[in-house]
DNA sequence: ACGGCAATAT
DNA sequence: AATATTGCCG
């Protein structure tokens, strides 16, 4: 509690520190030229009041003292504004009704290097370590329990969790571990989560999804928390952020267009390369985290 | 190019 | 301790 008083002292000096509002840039000003604007289909900003930018601010400070649960891709340090944007959702949390204009550039550090090198730096650019955090977790473990463990390799791993950012490395590495630790789980099969198994022990592991897959049965594990037979996850999760200006018509608004076990015996490749198509739109790097995080990048 | 896995590095 | 990277192989 003593914390928290502390924080609001914090908070006020902050506040008093701060230009006035005339001192400051107009909101107003575009930060990027009408031409790329519309090129990128992106929508003029809207107008904003001193009285929203207060407003905002309000929500951004309390988000900070309320519960300290940045959902962040990396862990570590948040640098200054970027956790404005959270990483991933889940349905399962009713308390995010968030779902404003994205908007409160810094007007300070109009930074406009981009196009080229920024995209093609996405790849070459060493990125911050990925840290799996529950959610991300959770979500991998979805996916893998979903493609069947025959299926759940890497890239397909990647394309399916749909984060952004996320490389088949990160995954490939993750998945090793996670292997190992299904092993060590499914050879003691009386449970027994080790201690340093923080992060798998609070995921139920697959409990061998379907028909499929597996060629040796004994994957039977008794644990079989999740998944309801006739509802399988909504695997084509919710674009965790990015626009996506597609029109795909053939699977478009209906929830879901996803079948998941195709590929053993069907030859519904059409969908799986619809969703490919899909996931390329999306990989594009923009502006993220990552930049940020230790590269004063001068361009 | 990809994937799996163990060893090793950070 | 958690991730990343590397090397070797299928």
């Amino acid at each position: 509690m003593g914390e928290e008083s502390k924080i609001d002292d914090g908070v006020a000096e902050w506040e008093a520190g701060l230009p006035s509002l005339d001192d400051l840039t107009p909101l107003s000003q575009s930060l990027i030229s009408a031409e790329l604007a519309s090129a990128f289909k992106i929508s003029p900003e809207p107008y904003r009041t001193a009285l929203d930018v207060d407003r905002a601010s309000q929500s951004t400070i309390s988000s900070l003292r309320g519960a300290g649960s940045s959902i962040n891709l990396f862990g570590g340090h948040v640098d200054d504004n970027a956790m404005a944007e959270a990483e991933l959702e889940e349905g399962s949390d009713p308390k995010k009704s968030r779902r404003t204009d994205p908007a409160a550039e810094d007007p300070a550090k109009t930074d406009n290097c981009m196009d080229d090198q920024s995209t093609s730096a996405a790849k070459t650019l060493k990125r911050p370590r990925l840290v799996w955090t529950p959610q991300l977790h959770k979500r991998f473990v979805e996916v893998v329990a979903h493609l069947g463990l025959k299926n759940a390799v890497p890239k397909t791993i990647m394309q399916l969790m749909n984060v952004e950012g996320l490389t088949r490395e990160n995954v490939a590495s993750h998945l090793q571990k996670y292997r190992l630790y299904v092993k060590r789980m499914q050879g003691l099969s009386n449970e027994g989560p080790s201690p340093s198994d923080h992060l798998f022990a609070s995921t139920p592991v697959p409990p061998q999804s379907f028909n499929e897959s597996s060629s040796h049965g004994s994957v039977g594990n008794g644990n079989s928390g999740n998944n309801h037979a006739g509802m399988p996850i909504p695997m084509p999760y919710p674009p965790p952020q990015q626009i996506m200006p597609v029109h795909m018509m053939g699977m478009s608004t209906n929830g879901h267009g996803f079948h998941g076990y195709e590929s053993a015996h069907s030859h519904n490749h059409h969908y799986q390369q619809q969703y490919n198509s899909i996931m390329q739109q999306q990989r594009d790097w923009s502006g993220n985290k990552y930049h940020l995080a230790q590269n004063n990048n001068k361009c």
